[in-house]
DNA sequence: GTTAGCACTCCTTAAAAACGAGTGCTAATA
DNA sequence: TATTAGCACTCGTTTTTAAGGAGTGCTAAC
């Protein structure tokens, strides 16, 4: 299937799990005395250098050891790692307090998973693209100031002020409510659009400036907020892996992680690479931002059921634990769905 | 005054110039070069030697130059800097986009700091304790859930959906209303407290849980939201101070930056610290966070003039370069004050 | 009071040496 | 034919040593 022998398995799987504690290149004396093999340095040295015929490890110099390449970390997560179930703890007490402010929720559980795993994390708010309108009211607050709150599926709430260059009368502000709900209620986000707004304003009647000013505005509304937040934690945790941490590096990583806007290309480019909720690795050269090239990052989209989705991600070095890692993101998947498909949840 | 007589202070205030600039500790010959100064380098010593004892400068070790003191920069910041003014362009017009969404206005204004300053920026969203209620509104959304919307001074919305655990009719909501607008309209939220809730439940007559549950939730979304929002920036400028990029204080320095809680200690210290709107400049050790004991920290409180008030701080080595620091934070205060008191500001 | 001169300290940098981990190859062995 | 022991060689890392230099404090002369 990849040009493996049982023996070479073996001994990549070895060289990968001893790098990944050590961050050490490793020897052919070191993998001797690794149990569950029982050869001389010597016959090791001369699978070790097939196997870096076939590229799956490098060698960083001459006479260094070897570490894996790219393609021996991918051959490692698609194949040979096998998935131990294991207890992730704690997360589920923290979890359970009911959280009825969803930026809180996501702050912590990014902080969780960083100091689960040691690595630096960042989880992405659900994009409300998807998700239907349940609610829109709009109610006048003085003679010139409208406030419009629409809520979606999930209980997310938006508001808007608008501002009227003339006062709005009761029924017409009545008239207003019920055009609003009778269209929009159960659109979802992404299907409204200009059509149906103009549309409205045909409906409305009186083509008013005022009725235009006040739909436009619960238009953007609906569109806007639709910008990525992005919460991210144990950025400093890459100090603990020196391969990440001299100074160009590190202040590279962390300036990604500060500003985050290049986190928000990262979370769009996953989304769109994750064909259903599911996990993905990539490694090195694959990571879609260019100051990921030295890590390894694993992400993961999680659905609230109701349209919305997020993205989390793990970044770490390129010798991550991609077990406990894995296992971390399954486990918070699962809670996250127990969170928020009960109770209600006020966005932000 | 200070027991500094003119030469002594011609000198520190040389020593410290130089020490900005460059970083490294600076010698009694460099000093007999610079303008202003003419005197030989033993000369200068011997003055060098009287500021070390009077505790103004001091020598990292034997044989080096000399380097500022707390005490010493601390002169330099009240009295020795002289306030040159400056334009500090480019500001202006980003501002003046007008920003519809708070949270992005102030998350840009930290970034242009840091940019403008190469250091580290905070800045944290305005406090709305003393700001009163300009309009309050329940919706009924359906059956089992009523909206509540509060639009306080300076138009930032709140809002929070209700559970009831039975429907409610027109006629109570528009009391409800009626009760609520009434009696809270005009109270700065400081003044809300359990006193004023209950004494509305005993005005809205039929006292059943029904009104207790509404009361309740709007009274706990109007002291939520309370907590401090900060955006950072440009924490990995401090990459570029030599002095504070070491490994461990750099982890320290940006761990705080990137995890909110000690930088919200921050803003509650500055606020109490700062009787006016003004700035504030903590040296070392005076820093009211442990992990900026080596740096400098420049604040400045702002007011939104309806009763709002937030923090913004620059955090860099002690050798900062303090005028240009403090003309920044000046010239961000007036646009604040542009952008904010003229057309709608929606939070967040 | 100011300045030149000199000895001394101690950090920094460079160069040299010692070290050691690991390889590749060869020849012996099972 | 596959495995292993042995050895020479490479190359990065660490340690040692030496040289260099910046800066001070002190003394004595101006």
């Amino acid at each position: 299937m990849d040009g493996l022998d049982e023996r070479k398995r073996k001994i990549l799987n070895a060289i990968i799990q001893t790098y990944l504690e050590t961050g050490e290149p490793v020897g052919s004396r070191t993998l001797s005395k690794c149990e569950g093999i029982n050869l001389s340095s010597a016959t090791i040295r001369n699978e070790m250098s097939d196997l870096e015929d076939l590229g799956y490890i490098v060698q960083p110099h001459t006479s260094a050891g070897r570490i894996p390449s790219d393609k021996g970390y991918r051959l490692y997560v698609d194949s040979l790692m096998k998935d131990k179930e294991e207890e992730v703890s704690q997360m589920q007490e923290l979890m359970i307090q009911k959280q009825d402010r969803m930026d809180h929720t996501l702050k912590k559980m990014a902080r969780m998973l960083a100091e689960n795993t040691n690595y630096a994390a960042m989880i992405s708010s659900p994009q409300a693209y998807h998700s239907r309108v349940k609610f829109i009211q709009l109610s006048q607050m003085d003679e010139f100031h409208v406030v419009a709150v629409i809520v979606l599926e999930g209980n997310v709430v938006r508001n808007r002020i608008i501002s009227v260059s003339e006062p709005l009368n009761n029924e017409g502000l009545l008239k207003l409510n019920i055009l609003l709900n009778s269209q929009l209620v159960g659109q979802s986000l992404g299907e409204i659009n200009l059509g149906i707004i103009s549309q409205m304003k045909t409906q409305a009647g009186i083509h008013s400036t005022l009725v235009d000013e006040v739909l436009d505005a619960v238009a953007q509304a609906l569109k806007a907020g639709e910008e990525v937040e992005i919460y991210t934690s144990g950025a400093t945790n890459i100090f603990k892996y020196p391969e990440l941490s001299d100074r160009q590096r590190a202040q590279n990583l962390i300036g990604t992680l500060e500003e985050k806007n290049q986190l928000a290309e990262l979370v769009t480019k996953v989304m769109e690479d994750t064909q259903e909720t599911g996990m993905r690795v990539y490694i090195g050269q694959e990571a879609p931002v260019q100051s990921m090239k030295d890590c390894s990052v694993v992400t993961a989209t999680y659905d609230m059921g109701n349209g919305m989705q997020g993205t989390i991600g793990i970044i770490g070095p390129k010798r991550m634990d991609y077990e406990n890692v894995m296992n971390n993101m399954k486990k918070l998947m699962q809670q996250l769905d127990q969170v928020f498909n009960n109770g209600e949840s006020n966005r932000r």
